[in-house]
Order: structure tokens, then C-alpha cells, then sequence
DNA sequence: AAGAGACACAACCGCCTTCTT
DNA sequence: CAAGAAGGCGGTTGTGTCTCT
């Protein structure tokens, strides 16, 4: 059994004479731990939280350095850009945060995977449908996504925005494909997020879906094509888009047949 | 104004993999 | 080569803030 000694703002957890903090990270803390990985480098984080003075597990100081105070963490909201990019990412590899992640510059898997939990999961419960499911996919595939790539388009104010298309085509793991550039051709693709956006589709998941989410042109003009069977009023409603977030609350309870 | 519930996000946990000795 | 340590990752929880009644 864990022994708790109050500890301020935080707690101590008291394991095998060893002393660690838990909770919220405090200014002297982050201090200590920056100065410490600036003068000593990553890794070997158990000793480095001993050798800083800080009171934390070594995963708790990797997770804290990390995700928040490594230099080019961007923090705030996603833009469209990005959140279109999560919505197409999580299409090829699902849950795979960290690989996720890999292309958005100074994002972290955890912010990631935070949003898709908070957003995306909060929008399947409004639809009573589960997140994984067959009928959200398609709802996100032939409505949401095009819908946030026109939205992507009003706000660059042009047709010109230069919009690359990835061809799928090399199937990685069981069900789902990626495109044939290379890894470094989707980072530099990725770093080019705010004015150009690489898209790509993903045609193995799911070869039935009737309305496939098509692609863009790279003079920006959007192919996407989606299935008229849901009421556009509704969605208009429901997918109220604006430049903060893609996933507003519903002005109403929509139930997909 | 205050309490309750919902929400967003920071942080922890546990399992698995990789590295080191 | 084996065992323990450390790191990586996805799932889950805790808590502060916001919104609604």
C-alpha cells in the first residue's frame, strides 16, 4: 500500500524509502529541470530526477520535459489544417499517437491524443454512435472532413492554396494504406502546414463506402464528393465550423439512421 | 450567488520494447 | 545470453475551469 504525505501543492508518494512528488509540476521545478537538461543533456531520467534535485520519477520528469518544456513545443488551439491532418491520420493508423504526432512540428502525442478524446469522441457520443464505428467513419469521411477542407478554403480567402496529394497506395499493416513518398517527404510535407496542406486518402479501409472522401486538386480546387443522404441542414447545424474549433457544440441531438 | 455537472487538459499508470551491463 | 533498468507508448485518471440551473 502507497503512503501519502501532504506535500503543499502536491503530494509524496512514499515507495521503498524513495520520496516522489506527484501532481502539478511547480515553477522551481520546471526551472531545475530545464537548467538541468540544458547543461546535461536528455536521457537516463531516473538519475538525472536525482542528480536535479527533484523529487519526481524519471518518467514524470521525461513526460514534463517532453510534452511541455522542450524547446518548439507549440501550445494553443489546432489549426483547421492540422485538424483535418489529425482526422486523415487517425484514418491510416488509429490510436497511434505517437506516430501521429510525428507530423506535427512542436505537437506532442499527448496534445493529440487529447483532442481526438475531447472533440472528436464528445461528437460520436452527440451522434450515438461509438468513435471506431463504421457509420462515424463515414459521417467523419464524407461530411466532416470535406466540409473542414471548403472551411480551409474560405479562410485562405483563395482558390490558389497549393494543396499536395498524396497517392495511396503502399499497404502497410492489415487494412489500411499509406502514401509511397518517403517518411522525410511527409515531414517536409507536414512542416509546410499553414499554407499547404498534405492530404491523403486512404482507400483500403474501407472499399464500401458508396461517397468516398476525394481529393484535392493542387490548384485547390476540392474534389470531394459526400453522400446526400444526411440532411445538410442538420449538419449545418451540427458542423458549425469556425476557425477555433471544428467540433462546436451541436445546436441539436442528430441520430443517424 | 452557489452548487452540480460537463469539459479540457495535465499528468500518472501499466505494459511492452529496447538498451545496458 | 540473461536479467534488470530505462524508455516509449496508449489508456486512464485527477483536477481546475467553465457553464448551466
Amino acid at each position: 500500500m502507497d503512503v501519502y504525505v501532504d506535500g503543499g501543492s502536491g503530494r509524496y508518494e512514499i515507495k521503498e524509502k524513495l520520496q516522489t512528488r506527484k501532481g502539478a509540476w511547480c515553477e522551481e521545478e520546471d526551472s531545475k529541470l530545464v537548467d538541468y537538461v540544458n547543461n546535461h543533456g536528455e536521457g537516463r531520467w531516473d538519475s538525472l530526477a536525482r542528480s536535479a534535485g527533484l523529487h519526481r520519477t524519471g518518467k514524470s520528469c521525461r513526460f514534463r520535459w517532453l510534452n511541455y518544456l522542450r524547446p518548439g513545443i507549440r501550445r494553443g488551439n489546432f489549426s483547421l489544417q492540422e485538424q483535418l491532418k489529425i482526422l486523415e491520420l487517425h484514418f491510416l493508423w488509429g490510436n497511434r499517437w505517437s506516430k501521429i504526432a510525428q507530423y506535427f512540428p512542436g505537437r506532442t502525442d499527448n496534445e493529440i491524443k487529447n483532442y481526438w478524446r475531447t472533440r472528436v469522441e464528445k461528437q460520436a457520443r452527440h451522434l450515438k454512435c461509438e468513435v471506431n464505428s463504421k457509420q462515424f467513419k463515414e459521417t467523419m469521411r464524407n461530411v466532416l472532413m470535406p466540409r473542414l477542407v471548403d472551411q480551409i478554403l474560405i479562410s485562405s480567402g483563395s482558390s490558389s492554396t497549393a494543396i499536395s496529394m498524396i497517392e495511396p497506395s503502399t499497404v502497410v499493416d492489415d487494412h489500411c494504406s499509406v502514401a509511397n513518398s518517403s517518411h522525410d517527404d511527409h515531414q517536409t510535407q507536414a512542416h509546410a502546414a499553414t499554407s499547404e496542406m498534405a492530404v491523403s486518402t486512404s482507400t483500403h479501409w474501407d472499399e464500401n463506402v458508396e461517397s468516398s472522401y476525394n481529393w484535392l486538386q493542387d490548384d485547390g480546387a476540392t474534389t470531394c464528393s459526400h453522400s446526400q443522404s444526411l440532411d445538410d441542414l442538420v449538419l449545418d447545424n451540427l458542423w458549425n465550423w469556425n476557425d477555433d474549433a471544428i467540433f462546436p457544440p451541436p445546436a441539436m441531438n442528430y441520430v443517424l439512421n
